[in-house]
DNA sequence: GGTATCAGTATACTTAGTATAGTACATAAA
DNA sequence: TTTATGTACTATACTAAGTATACTGATACC
């Protein structure tokens, strides 16, 4: 009854698209069921911190990254804890020698940011770098690890 | 001065890691600078369903993303199309017939997205799918041309 | 004409994040 | 022993971001 608007090329369900969306039928989006801290401001970085630069501690995380107030990383930090992604060294919090390290779970956001690098490095090169020249992802990460880490290989 | 209690292995400086961070210098962090609209809420969701679902009209993607609501969905939509990510196909919008289109830049977000999915799929399986069974990257894109988004191929 | 859909706006409200200062404890030097 | 610094945070007040709900003007359908 609506089809002289609607009979677009957008309205033919999303099951048969010639898209590459997986076939799977999800009971809830995958995607959305992990923007919950993963999707918060900051948690990316803090993420980069602890999982890529070994920035690991609540000042020098605290430090790394310019606009971070120390109430929001305490927040992220306990969110990030509470969901899983990082643990602390010695398994609980002692006052003036808190480490933090990425869990198994907390590495498998790694491809994530792997990715986010990536897109930056090609499309935000004039920010990113002094040549100002994009890069790809082969040309950041030659190492043949990080495929292996997209890959989920261990 | 301070070697008693900071000479942990975190401190040896951020460039002797044993890590995968690339050698490349960076005059600002990637993922920062990626992180403006793509970090913030609805904009991976809103990218899916144009991306991936190929719900591209403002109605349609507002039925779809339960909690998102026109106010801020008209507000995404601009910064995406202000950034880059995104177009409408007529080139300029007219009413009644607005439909969404991801632009190269917004094409190269997709494998984030992917990944963003197979973290889902591993690590919420339980509300994610039916079976509550995890499954990988492998599993939900069986298709060769994920890998090739992946790398960049086209 | 009455109803529905289109793509949004307008207004008010609530939550999330920011700014800045301060806490309690520990270490080190003078 | 005082002073200074560093640790990981917490408290309070404020601003920006997002939510809820209603509404707009246009087009189309019956």
């Amino acid at each position: 009854m609506r089809q002289s608007i609607t009979s677009l090329k957008e309205e033919k369900t999303n099951k048969e698209q010639d898209g590459i969306w997986p076939q799977v039928k999800f009971v809830q989006c995958p995607i959305r069921t992990s923007l919950g801290v993963l999707g918060k401001k900051w948690t990316m970085l803090i993420l980069r911190d602890i999982g890529f630069l070994k920035i690991v501690r609540f000042n020098r995380i605290l430090d790394s990254i310019p606009g971070l107030t120390p109430r929001v990383l305490s927040m992220r930090l306990r969110e990030l804890e509470d969901e899983g992604y990082i643990e602390c060294v010695g398994g609980k919090r002692e006052p003036l020698i808190v480490v933090w390290r990425l869990t198994e779970k907390g590495r498998d956001t790694l491809p994530i940011l792997i990715h986010i690098t990536a897109f930056g490095s090609k499309w935000h090169a004039d920010v990113v770098f002094e040549d100002k020249k994009p890069r790809s992802l082969n040309e950041i990460f030659p190492q043949p690890e990080v495929s292996r880490i997209m890959m989920g290989i261990r």
